[in-house]
RNA sequence: GCCCUCGUGGCGGAAUCGGUAGACGCAACGGACUUAAAAUCCGUUGAGCGUAAGCUCAUCCCGGUUCGAGUCCGGGCGAGGGCACCA
């Protein structure tokens, strides 16, 4: 063995064994249980950054101990491959999305091995080609076959310079990031996927779903925002049209207190109401325009106009003046509200700004209204005042009976309203998946006919910035109409990315099958036994995929409606950021790597100098690290100065996976110093040649003691990794115990032969159970110990549970609950003896006094508390 | 505003079911080796008092439950995240 540590070449030598042997190739085998490990397939962006290498090492670790627990374990990688930083790169450079991404994917797939992740590279999925997004196509034709997906206009944001639709993240203050030209709302066809029928089935399901976070399920009850109410009528008869104005409210128990309705500007009554009426009409354009940033919508101050109209009251049957409300959404519920100012903030401002009128009609614990100024408990729940035949009723009570008379006079129903909007996936961009429906003078839209797919996206376009250049694409447009064999022109929209990783990971069980989109392996498979990925998908990414998980349900196409058994989500990487504010101008950024940090002990302060001007710096915070803070680590920078193993063993010893990580230079030393310290400990005794075999009868009271603390780890260790997924500690433990052999190693050490095959013993289970985290050290170590069975292939070592026995334990003394003495018991000890034991101990006298015992307290084996 | 998470040494963090607070690592300081530095190795390191044995204080603050609270409950303060004219 050699005696220095070289990471370059301890990694190539794993790497090669586990690519020549196929390691990590999985294959379908039912007498064994399988585990399907899956982390977040990447976007190609160009290179890796540290959340991916935190990502796929906790992936790693669990795929790597779950084989060695005997499971066929699945661990896929591909390639989220469909997106908008391709047009851009491909707008900046001159070439095509598609040479970019393909470049980029092969860069990152060289740093993924590099890195000695337990990939199965035979199932990788690439999104952006046919063979995969095809059944993207496939799936959206059943889905508009069952009506789950359907056309409907929908507002988009238009940039006039460009004449392109730009996504919500390209306009910067209303303008175009490119060009910097007022951003347009425009209203085209677009499609659209009926998640919303799924709604209630994907609330409730959160509740039985033990393997993910609660935070996680929190933000998706959140966002799917269901809320129960009543729809309420509001007769009119204006005109001659006489009609009813719907509203929803969960406040029913307010309704004698309306003083007004508000309606969407995009309200039929308000575009009937602005017929004649010029001043009212371009107040409804104002507001159809609209602010340009959502954040401004909760923030621009309320405006509205009266319409002129008058609805009836449905109980009092009194006059109700409608308004155009720039606050009342058209998008959700009705698009218009019952104005109660007296419980309602918003309506409250909306009525003193514009002089109407606010009735008070709930009494909060007998409470005083003001009526000048709002108050956070006009909003609570109370009883009923000024409200007739409802007074003294309390809210549930007051909502019941005046729902029953609603009931009674047509006037309102019960109704459950949701946040949740369907999903729109038309996108006016290039690089997505082709929506495969035809357009044909005569018939109309017409779907692709299933034998015509895919819809083949041209690779060799180069959009330029004006608009999609599939528009242009003769080749690609030019089709004829499948119902009527007559001129067609093919959609040109394509579809939003996130119906690309939507169902990617049921692919990963069938990746070569191309006559089918599923078949019977993802039976095996499916579900996912640990998806592991970012917090920022807590929402959006995760509900497609469970909405779409149901709608294959349904095809019969998979037997389960959850997708992922159990989720984690790491913490994001983060990392000190140094700035300077100049006096006008922009902050600027300097890289960490520029910037000297010494501790003034005298200021108490750290000073921070930028090396290149020798000039102080700012401290921006300890912050996610980004391109433009300057701040981020390369992985292939660490991989290539420390090794993978040391970047692997610092990401998952800085912090528990699932919370940041703060980034530390002096951190990735002390790791890569550690794996130094093991790599040495195994030469020095494999020096010493191959020991004798562990004759554990024979052990002397200092050999039975590490034994037992070797064993204590390696509980400690499996415990960590397979239950509790707390890394950190298992790699703490395992330093421990390497302390601990450097510190018996100095003294006796190889004295008697037991010596060196306790040492071995010992030194195996750091190896082994380390193995997980820094598979590739490992894997040469593990031979240096005389295995020939590569480390990979054996099986996680099971603790000795005699290993952990002992004669005697050490207990505590508390008196009155302070710690006072520590006491040695034989194990199995009554409590009498500890009782005596630990009150005959000199220490403990001293503090009992000549106070009266009142209570003893013993825990077995652990602690003793006498209370005098 | 609503919902969620979290406040522990100089720093990252540990303490798993209410039972020894500060494991492990970093930094700092002292020492060994070296012509020297780096690397490596050994030691010290929550605060205060004490020559010492040891004692007292200490997990954001205030209160409660308990023999015993970093951990549970109530109230506050602070940080981070999600949603946000959602009727």
């Amino acid at each position: 063995m050699q005696e220095r540590y070289e990471p370059a070449a301890v990694e190539a030598e794993a790497q090669q064994y586990w690519d020549r042997n196929r390691c990590f190739e999985a294959g379908e085998d039912s007498t064994r249980k399988k585990y399907y490990c899956l982390s977040m397939f990447p976007y190609p962006s160009g290179r890796l950054h540290m959340g991916h290498v935190r990502n796929y090492t906790i992936g790693d670790v669990l795929s790597r101990f779950m084989r060695m627990q005997g499971r066929n374990v699945l661990q896929p990688m591909g390639w989220d491959a469909f997106g908008l930083p391709a047009e851009n790169a491909a707008m900046d450079n001159g070439v095509p999305p598609a040479k970019w991404t393909f470049d980029n994917i092969s860069y990152m797939k060289a740093q993924l091995k590099s890195l000695g992740f337990a990939l199965d590279w035979s199932r990788e999925l690439t999104t952006c080609r046919p063979e995969y997004y095809r059944w993207n196509q496939w799936l959206f034709l059943r889905m508009l076959e069952k009506g789950i997906a359907y056309q409907k206009t929908g507002v988009v944001n238009w940039d006039p310079a460009d004449k392109t639709v730009l996504a919500n993240e390209q306009v910067i203050d209303g303008r175009g990031w490119r060009t910097g030209a007022l951003v347009e709302k425009r209203e085209i066809p677009m499609y659209y996927l009926k998640i919303t029928a799924y709604a209630e089935d994907l609330l409730d399901a959160l509740n039985q779903m033990p393997g993910w976070p609660d935070r996680v399920r929190a933000m998706q009850a959140n966002w799917i925002g269901k809320s129960v109410g009543v729809r309420l009528g509001f007769p009119y008869d204006i005109d001659g049209l006489s009609g009813v104005l719907h509203a929803f409210t969960t406040r029913l128990d307010t309704l004698m207190g309306v003083t007004f309705c508000a309606v969407a500007a995009e309200h039929p009554l308000a575009t009937h109401a602005a017929l004649g009426n010029g001043k009212l009409a371009a107040f409804i354009e104002e507001c159809k325009r609209g602010p340009a940033i959502e954040s401004e919508l909760a923030t621009q101050e309320k405006k509205g106009m009266p319409t002129g109209l008058v609805v009836r009251h449905p109980i009092s049957g009194e006059a109700v003046p409608v308004w155009v409300g720039n606050y009342v959404l058209m998008s959700y519920g009705e698009g218009a509200v019952m104005g109660v100012p007296a419980h309602d903030e918003r309506d409250f401002e909306f009525a003193k700004k514009y002089h109407l009128s606010i009735k008070p009609v709930i009494d909060v614990a007998g409470r005083e209204y003001s009526l000048h100024a709002w108050a956070p408990w006009y909003a609570e729940h109370g009883r009923c005042i000024n409200s007739g035949a409802y007074d003294g009723l309390e809210f549930q009570a007051a909502v019941e009976t005046i729902a029953a008379d609603l009931s009674r006079k047509g006037l309102g129903e019960k109704q459950t309203t949701w946040r949740l909007r369907d999903w729109g996936i038309s996108r006016q961009r290039y690089w997505g998946c082709p929506i495969p429906v035809i357009h044909c003078g005569v018939c109309g839209t017409v779907p692709v006919p299933d034998e015509q797919l895919p819809v083949v996206l041209p690779v060799d376009l180069v959009p330029d910035g004006s608009g999609n250049p599939l528009l242009k694409n003769e080749a690609f447009l030019a089709v004829t109409c499948p119902k009527c064999g007559g001129k067609g022109r093919r959609e040109t929209d394509t579809m939003d990315t996130f119906v690309d990783s939507s169902w990617y990971f049921l692919r990963f069980a069938c990746p070569d099958n191309d006559k089918a989109m599923l078949d019977s392996r993802v039976g095996y498979w499916a579900p996912v036994d640990q998806y592991i990925g970012g917090i920022e998908h807590a929402i959006l990414h995760l509900l497609y995929a469970r909405f779409w998980t149901r709608f294959m349900r349904e095809l019969g196409m998979v037997a389960f409606k959850e997708p992922f058994a159990h989720l984690f989500t790491q913490g994001m990487v983060l990392k000190e950021a140094f700035l300077r504010k100049p006096e006008t101008g922009r902050v600027e950024y300097f890289s960490p790597a520029d910037v000297e940090v010494t501790l003034d002990p005298t200021a108490q302060r750290r000073i921070a100098v930028l090396r290149s001007d020798g000039q102080e710096v700012e401290s921006g915070g300890v912050v996610t690290m980004s391109k433009s803070k300057k701040n981020g680590v390369d992985p292939q920078a660490l991989v290539d100065e420390f090794g993978a193993d040391t970047a692997r063993l610092f990401t998952m010893f800085a912090a528990p996976p699932e919370q940041t990580l703060e980034w530390s230079d002096e951190g990735v030393q002390g790791a890569s110093r550690f794996i130094k310290r093991l790599w040495k400990a195994v030469h020095d005794h494999v020096k010493q040649g191959a020991p004798a075999a562990l004759d554990k009868a024979a052990l002397s009271e200092e050999q039975r003691t590490i034994r037992r603390q070797a064993h204590q780890t390696l509980a400690k260790i499996t415990d960590d990794i397979g239950r509790r997924r707390t890394f950190n500690t298992a790699i703490a433990a395992a330093m421990e115990l390497l302390n601990a052999l450097a510190k018996a190693s100095h003294g006796s050490r190889q004295n008697s032969p037991q010596d060196g095959s306790v040492m071995q013993e010992a030194l195996e289970i750091v190896v082994l159970g380390l193995s997980p985290i820094i598979p590739h050290v490992t894997h040469v170590l593990w031979h240096a110990l005389g295995h020939r069975t590569a480390l990979i292939d054996e099986p996680w070592m099971p603790v000795d549970s005699a290993a952990l026995q002992t004669a005697s334990i050490p207990m505590v003394v508390q008196v009155n609950g302070k710690l006072r003495a520590h006491i040695t018991v034989a194990v199995g000890a009554d409590e009498g003896t500890v009782r005596a034991a630990a009150l005959a101990d000199p220490h403990v006298q001293k503090f009992l006094g000549a106070g009266e015992i009142r209570k003893v307290i013993i825990v077995p084996g652990k602690l003793v508390n006498i209370v005098v």
